[in-house]
DNA sequence: ACCTGAACACCGTTCAAGT
DNA sequence: ACCTGAACACCGTTCAAGT
């Protein structure tokens, strides 16, 4: 006990900050994305990262109401991080057609699956299937959407993009990224035959160039 | 005890099967399949499904090594009816082109989705993600591919679809009817627009025709 | 061969209590 | 306002024991 508050003392004096100053939110949800990354699934436990927070596990109801809640802040701030990511793409692209823009914010899509997959597997974990209980999740991810749709709906308007409508094109679009990046994170590309030379950027690149084709009008 | 025996020789003049003949594997399997369907997610517990075959939970451990080889023996069943969907697919468009052959394959799998959505959330967990330790779900899995990889195959040699290679074509249609699949299995399908006339039936065909296009060499 | 009962080391969640 | 400690009702898994 004594030693207990020795260690808080000498923490003040560290770099090591205090979870008595409102930062246990950040501490909790960084300590369950890496423990997510770790061992490829959503898998932590409250008490494992309330521990690693220097915390009991029982502080951690105090910033999340449950471990959905957690779930489902690690969540938006995934769709949020996505969202940036495709507004980077856009800006990036700015000047160039659209088959290039649309190019670049698929793989951005399946660059971020892979750059950030604890992030990328709240968004999409069963538990936070539905999400009227977190009407900002619902946002987030709502607004994530939006420069894929765009994208293809001035496609379509310019006629360079084939229909049918927008919907189906787009959803076309985020099954073909989704799927791809969802094998990918399984572990389940380049495990049927590809050669061991051509990553898996390289491979996302190509399925994307592939599906582009049946896009384009010409 | 005696009330026991009793009921054992009354359930072989029902229909009702004795789980001490061989038949607990099977009846777990099924209460599991019930549980990750109703509960869309593979959340089900050994203890509930062991009580729900009329068994205590530790009997589970007589004919699965844990957990995780319950799944992978749900898994390994999913892609032997996956394997069978697309052999009766094949079957059906034997005298037709390429194109609709894939197309129907394609249709195939998302349709096992939705109609075994407990089998086919077995067979992409997470969990399962490192086949080592199975070497049957692995051999499973791999079958389940070749009618695809085939048809793709025959296309590409035919002149009837483009490249730039049989990997990436086949990668690219994978991850588009799973990336479709999974989406829909989450609800996040018909929620952005699409007209509610509109079935997902008829969306993931759309989305199949469109794929096509950029397959195609003409 | 197959199942039971007791036990172990865990969980998530609640709540009164401390500072 | 934020965290602790004790408690509750669960888990998966192991193992000796029963039939």
């Amino acid at each position: 006990m004594q030693e207990r508050l020795f260690m808080a003392s000498r923490e003040k004096k560290k770099k090591k900050v205090s979870y008595h100053h409102g930062d246990l939110r950040h501490a909790l949800i960084g300590k369950a994305l890496k423990l997510i990354e770790q061992r490829k699934d959503v898998a932590f436990t409250i008490r494992e990262i309330a521990s690693q927070a220097g915390v009991t596990h029982t502080a951690a109801y105090r910033h999340f109401a449950d471990k959905r809640a957690l779930l489902a802040a690690i969540a938006e701030e995934g769709f949020r991080l996505l969202t940036e990511e495709f507004n980077a793409a856009l800006r990036e692209t700015a000047h160039q057609d659209r088959t290039i823009q649309l190019h670049d914010l698929g793989m951005a899509y399946i660059r971020f699956a892979l750059e950030h997959p604890g992030h990328f597997r709240a968004m999409f974990h069963a538990d936070l299937a539905k999400r009227d209980s977190f009407p900002d999740l619902e946002q987030a991810a709502k607004d994530a959407f939006t420069p894929l749709r765009l994208t293809i709906e001035n496609g379509i308007k310019e006629g360079v993009f084939r229909g049918p409508s927008v919907d189906v094109s787009a959803l076309a679009a985020w099954s073909l990224v989704h799927g791809f990046a969802m094998l990918a994170l399984e572990q389940h590309i380049a495990e049927h035959g590809e050669a061991p030379a051509v990553t898996v950027d390289q491979l996302a690149s190509s399925v994307i160039g592939l599906f582009e084709k049946g896009l384009l009008k010409t």
